[in-house]
DNA sequence: AAAATATTCGAAAACGATTTCGTATTTAAA
DNA sequence: TTTAAATACGAAATCGTTTTCGAATATTTT
């Protein structure tokens, strides 16, 4: 691999010093107007492409940012991925994507990858194992700018976007009430995620609010075994108090029901009605049609990207304040929570 | 932001020259056991992370590579990346993941800032709209390593992971003709890319063989606005002569005609029967659940970045190979081409 | 015309690692 | 005991930029 020509070639090939073909090519003040053509032109005419690393190594910027999301093959991430590149590229940054697998321990080695400023900053939703949180509160010492978006991390000082998780659950669980359900189960990955805290606050105060007791038993944590999470939500149907309404807080839970409701001889929405959070593109092309609560995630990608930028573009910028910015969900009403 | 102590600083705690702590570090038998446990319990205590700037400067490598799709929101290419992360990460190489949105102008401005060395190689499927091919011959003869998956360019000399195109599409017509489809449509994104080609190729060829004359009306050229599609799709289906079969050349085409299928009084797969390529994770919930023939992804993504590694950390490699390697799709027969 | 100020550029240091070359000390061979 | 070879480390160059400092020439001011 024959990396092109350098500056120093390109400034001998003009009988220039490198420092002064380096201003031409920056377009400092000190270079003759002159001289900058006679510089520029040559070096498209070499194709002159400066060296990233040496430049990275003396200014100390990498120009390029890490996105660690927990799973790749999620709409959800991919949009937002592509709302960040869309606001990034255009600063000529590059995108360092890690998914984590939903392993901290993952999590933690491309954490510590990630000490060395190979990224500027780093945008992340953190895994659903994540408890401890040491790596992460490591990385914001050292003074790396990061910022979380979805499943965020309260105890850093930074900014997070989210979407409105508890009016969103709030509305949705109000929604499977309205339309009848009585005894609504609410299906999560982790509690200790920031999304299902705040989507089961909604939930529990929407059942509240409408004067139901919420029972313990119908909150009901699952897996990353799409096996194991269709196996029990299986028995949980079979039970004599199933429930005839759920709010899946994540939508691999949401297709874990569908599969599990094939399995029994209910039927959607008649017995069972289900909403859930999901960005999948074909929701109305499942039988019967998903209700959904859909997050902004390409416009959550692009607030991301928006304050990063600004943040490492302009000089003296602050740290990036603490506070949690929601963008709201839609929800779209579909067969699976109607009435008939 | 301060990043860590540099080697020179670590030298100095040591009362050692930076030489020797490099060496030291890189295991050199140059040095002795006794100062190697000195330094690296030191580094250790200090937590000294290698600046990766000065040491791609110095090695001219980023350990870093390049991947180029498409689209993010397609759990094809997702699967692929998490493949060629799973073999990368195990070698300390990141992945700069880049999506070109189907568009050759953005697929050029890529490529283009991947001449400087900012990565080692290059894994790519081209975009549906790239015919003209100079940007990436360029990049092939500066000595890039650049390897294809999927839509593939032919006239690049190296080496390319497709699965059995040819083959799959004969089955997949194959089978719609077994079950009784007389007019058979193909659908595909654009005649350029590689995948169309091949995938046409053995539906003319199962036609052929079948004794059937294929008709040039039903070779059908999508865009990638999905309403476009689903009304070019509705009208070919409320045609006089419409097909009674489709095959989807992609995934998102399949989609188009079930929601085509919808604004029409046909029914899937009564008076019409849809067979797709396709990675999505849910054709089972489709209604009625989608025939597909599924690509090994996450296996081509590893195979790719097997034979990266071999190429990038083994010395004196010989360029990859001019050669086309083919794994094999999965044809699996669901509710969409039954016959009732 | 002399002095002060712009204007324009070059020399060299710096970023932080690796590596070539050189050298002092030990150890082994003659 | 002398010589040769092995061992263990340091000094300095190097990768390709940017930037500080310095300086020469040109221009303006007094």
């Amino acid at each position: 691999m024959k990396n092109g020509i350098s500056l120093k070639e390109l400034a001998a090939r003009l009988k220039l010093a490198p420092s002064t073909v380096s201003r031409a090519l920056n377009d400092s003040y000190e270079i003759s107007e002159a001289t900058k053509k006679k510089v520029i032109s040559m070096a498209e005419k070499l194709n002159y492409q400066p060296n990233p690393f040496a430049r990275s190594l003396r200014e100390n910027k990498s120009k390029s940012i890490a996105v660690i999301i927990p799973e790749r093959i999620n709409n959800f991430f991919a949009q937002v991925i592509d709302g960040i590149e869309s606001i990034t590229s255009e600063h000529g940054y590059h995108l360092l994507v890690y998914s984590t697998h939903e392993d901290v321990e993952k999590e933690k080695k491309i954490v510590s990858l990630l000490q060395n400023g190979r990224a500027d900053a780093i945008v992340m939703s953190v895994s659903s194992q994540t408890n401890d949180i040491s790596h992460l509160k490591n990385l914001y010492e050292r003074g790396l700018p990061i910022l979380f978006f979805d499943r965020v991390c309260a105890e850093i000082p930074t900014t997070k976007f989210i979407t409105n998780d508890y009016e969103s659950a709030f509305e949705g669980t109000k929604h499977l009430l309205q339309q009848g359900c009585k005894r609504i189960a609410f299906l999560m990955l982790s509690m200790e995620l920031s999304i299902t805290r705040e989507r089961h606050r909604g939930y529990l105060d929407a059942l509240k609010n409408a004067g139901i007791e919420p029972e313990s038993r119908l909150s009901i944590c699952c897996s990353h075994q799409d096996a194991e999470n269709i196996q029990l939500i299986t028995e949980l149907l079979n039970s004599k108090s199933r429930p005839d309404g759920i709010l899946a807080s994540v939508e691999k839970l949401a297709l874990s029901t569908y599969h599990a409701v094939k399995k029994t001889d209910l039927s959607i929405p008649d017995d069972l009605k289900v909403i859930s959070f999901s960005n999948m593109s074909i929701p109305n092309l499942l039988n019967p049609s998903l209700t959904t609560i859909t997050q902004p995630a390409e416009a959550i990608g692009q607030e991301c990207a928006k304050i990063l930028i600004k943040k490492l573009t302009k000089p003296r910028q602050p740290d990036l304040p603490n506070e949690v910015i929601s963008l709201p969900s839609k929800l779209t009403i579909r067969e699976s929570t109607l009435v008939r």
